[in-house]
DNA sequence: GTCAATAATCTTGTATACAAAAATGGCCAG
DNA sequence: CTGGCCATTTTTGTATACAAGATTATTGAC
């Protein structure tokens, strides 16, 4: 709690955002925010400035910060392209995966398997994520890795929106468990081509994240 | 001069980084900085907190920043994956293409041509950035277009030391042409296995990219 | 009652002030 | 002469102050 407030602040804020706390479009008042964390608007200032380099948020001059609220079609896009990296990240990974890639691909996808079975989307979610990092570990470029990182974080108020689907989990852990067979099997196209289809949102996917999106709106218009 | 110095300031001391005007590792004081600029320290943390949260200033707590210093290794991963992006890019550009979006590509690797008939590595360097920027426009997918210029934008520094070495001109803008003609004739799989290949450095201009990055720390030393 | 113009208020953007941590330098012991 | 410790000096991180632009409220005309 002690030291570099902005680094926590930008992390509280980014967290709000991803949760669903603040809603895209929503205006975050400087004063407001200052008050709620206890601390000046200096330091909030500098967390809006890296949400805003990150583009999670949008700066327009002497209008204040807005969270950023993309039409679904760049949302679609960011998947698209999300999709691109972790299909390269799994083509390397299948050629360069060392034994402990091995482990914590398999352990990672074993926890995957048993959220997915109890139903519990939260933890499922958590899961998900370490699954997918093991994948970007594994491909053994570390900017790589950097940028699949920061993008993941990006879509996580989407992704979240997206498990909501029924039996989404059960498809996805099945598709991770096809994965994790190509990796080790080392068959880079095949992992390639099926972590591209597992992460874009086709069909009657985008259709239900549209409708995901539009809904969280509702909510927020309702209070 | 009136409105949003940060934003100014931003851009400024980016370019400072980009040139070479503030080397890989050197510290960026505030105070200096400020002085330099005539503005006060606020702005300028606004600035350096963009700054970090782009990935091109490093700041550590209480340490103050400096500009990021990359190992080579890092280097080259970040052309590989600005290669694939690009690769995307240039595929979706194949498919989706409008006419005036031809007429962006033609004209660009028109004015490439001349430059580098001309021998005027700054003017090739200005095209060149026009040249791609006609692919990620017309790819028409924003997000990607967005990243894509990011990331060029990051790629900057290096991809300057690149065009120093001799004839990397004239086999750039051949490669161009390959490039324009599978996009126009919309054969993405070829315009994909082109644009991969002539961003990603492979074998003998890694080691000229790496030869380059050195002398320039040594030009650091030297002052 | 509605619209427009102006005054009052609020919010942002920048400068300055101050406390705390890190870097520097000097001093003394060995 | 070298190395470690304490005092001094910078430098960072945060709070506060203030000016200028944006927003809202009020008033007056139609």
């Amino acid at each position: 709690m002690s030291e570099n407030a902005f680094y926590k602040l930008r992390d509280e804020i980014e967290n709000g955002i991803v949760t669903g706390e603040f809603e895209p479009g929503e205006r975050l008042d400087e004063t407001q925010l200052a008050a709620r964390f206890s601390v000046s608007r200096t330091p909030i200032r500098e967390a809006l400035m890296q949400l805003s380099a990150i583009g999670l948020v949008e700066i327009r001059p002497r209008r204040g910060a807005c969270v950023i609220d993309h039409p679904p079609q760049y949302v679609f896009e960011m998947f698209e392209v999300m999709g691109e990296l972790e299909a390269m990240a799994g083509a390397l990974a299948a050629r360069r995966h060392t034994d402990a890639d091995r482990e914590a691909l398999s352990s990672s996808h074993e926890r995957c398997l048993a959220s997915a079975a109890s139903g519990d989307t939260d933890a499922y979610y958590y899961d998900n994520e370490l699954f997918h990092h093991a994948i970007y570990s594994a491909s053994h470029s570390a900017f790589l890795k950097d940028q699949c990182i920061a993008l993941h974080r990006r879509l996580r108020p989407y992704r979240r929106l997206q498990l909501r689907v029924r039996n989404r989990m059960q498809t996805s852990v099945r598709e991770h468990g096809a994965i994790v067979d190509a990796i080790l099997a080392g068959d880079a196209e095949e992992a390639r081509a099926l972590l591209r289809s597992h992460i874009v949102v086709q069909g009657d996917r985008f259709s239900d994240l549209v409708a995901g999106i539009q809904s969280m709106k509702m909510q927020t218009r309702a209070r």
